[in-house]
DNA sequence: GGGTAATTATTGTCAGACAAACCGACAATA
DNA sequence: TATTGTCGGTTTGTCTGACAATAATTACCC
């Protein structure tokens, strides 16, 4: 029997604090909206300096957990995800992954995206794609059709209903979008084959043809590959 | 012409702080392993206090930007999956996903996994996953049996080489599995059809056969749901 | 030179302080 | 009545300075 030598943590009394109020929220028993006490009066509970609780506070708030509406008036947070998003995205940047790796990924969310959509959108919701795509078709400049183009995308996402889609499609669409600045120019009469797939998808999506928004969706993406390959761009880091 | 009332920030002193070192750091200046100044040394180069540096410090340590090996040595971090995973989990558990969320993105992202696995396997890889299976095969109790399901699932993607699939996936799959806990108990020969699943999507992936090798991953998640629709949790939540 | 002890530097935490800003409430104005 | 101006009490962001613990570095010895 050898002894077990487990990596035991030190307790920092400002990690204590964050992991004490992590619990509590997400034990449910601190709910978003929730108002925290100020600084002096968290030291005096926990019995520590305002500073050590001071770094505490900041690390949850880096997390996401808690967040200050104004200056004085600490509460916990609501789930966001676009704090996620930019954390995925910055990972993703630091590992350099490539626009194939991108590309793939969004091969599946994308068409699952649509897919969804078609079972599961609202009139209003359908409404107000139907207008993104119209500003779409109307954009001139290639950085605004990329933004509208992600915001069309976006919009699907959430009509999907699927909170875990969205969450993970995210970061990836952004950089896959943010790249495609670069390709764009190279990809002449992409526009005209994006306005066609968009409003093939629009229309599945409207008679909640789920299947055929699903491949116009995919094929969409693919026209996205083609873009791309015509680059030379595929292997490259994107970012 | 309505007035834009955009949110501007204040600049506090660690906030510059954190994103002049963040930027440093995206921007390649300063690269993983690459150690940084001590406190004192910071507090001078930023012209702040002490306190002011470690509030900033603190952010990037979340951030998981840099960490401290031993504490008093402070480096920038390696992009690591792990703490994003964490973060992500926590993110779902806040809004209360539903194991349908979940297993709908499962059920593109493992087959996906599965496809490019049988593409870009090494040898030694196959070896490591063969080892799993056989101690899946023969895993007793459930909670065993799940962990190394969920590792027989990692371990496909990350043969797959896709660093943005294996990004994404892992906290999905984690928190699918682990939900999956609570169901098994209601499925009874699920063991046998999972073993049989793992063979064959095994097997394609060593022929190198990704089209059979995705089919098999997606039987396999269907047959997931099955067990949770027996259990009657789809629409529940799963922590 | 390699291992050990002493020194130094750095960290985590503390106490206390101050100006700026915010918050809530009240008064004034239209 | 519904804004807008004012005022005092709080709370925050930042600063100064300090101290014990301990990791890192140096000096030392064999």
């Amino acid at each position: 029997m050898t002894l077990q030598g487990r990596q035991l943590k030190v307790n920092y009394a400002y990690l204590q604090i964050a992991e004490e109020i992590e619990t509590q929220i997400l034990d449910g028993k601190l709910k978003p909206g929730d108002r925290l006490p100020g600084e002096v009066e968290l030291a005096q509970m926990f019995g520590v300096t305002r500073s050590t609780v001071r770094e505490g506070l900041r690390q949850l708030e880096a997390d996401g957990l808690v967040h200050r509406p104004t200056p004085r008036r600490l509460e916990v947070a609501e789930p966001q995800t676009d704090k996620l998003t930019t954390r995925s995205s910055r990972a993703m940047t630091m590992m350099k992954v490539s626009f194939r790796d991108l590309w793939q990924v969004a091969m599946v969310t994308e068409p699952l995206a649509a897919e969804l959509a078609a079972q599961y959108r609202t009139d209003e919701e359908l409404d107000d794609l139907s207008t993104l795509h119209d500003r779409l078709c109307r954009a001139r400049g290639i950085a605004e059709m990329i933004e509208l183009d992600m915001q069309f995308h976006s919009a699907i996402a959430e009509m999907s209903k699927n909170q875990v889609l969205i969450l993970a499609r995210d970061p990836i669409t952004r950089m896959l979008f943010s790249g495609f600045q670069r390709v764009a120019p190279a990809a002449p009469n992409a526009a005209r084959r994006q306005a066609e797939a968009h409003g093939a998808v629009l229309d599945h999506i409207a008679a909640g043809d789920a299947e055929g928004a699903r491949d116009w969706a995919r094929r969409h993406i693919e026209d996205f590959r083609r873009a791309i390959d015509l680059a030379g761009l595929m292997e490259d880091t994107p970012f």
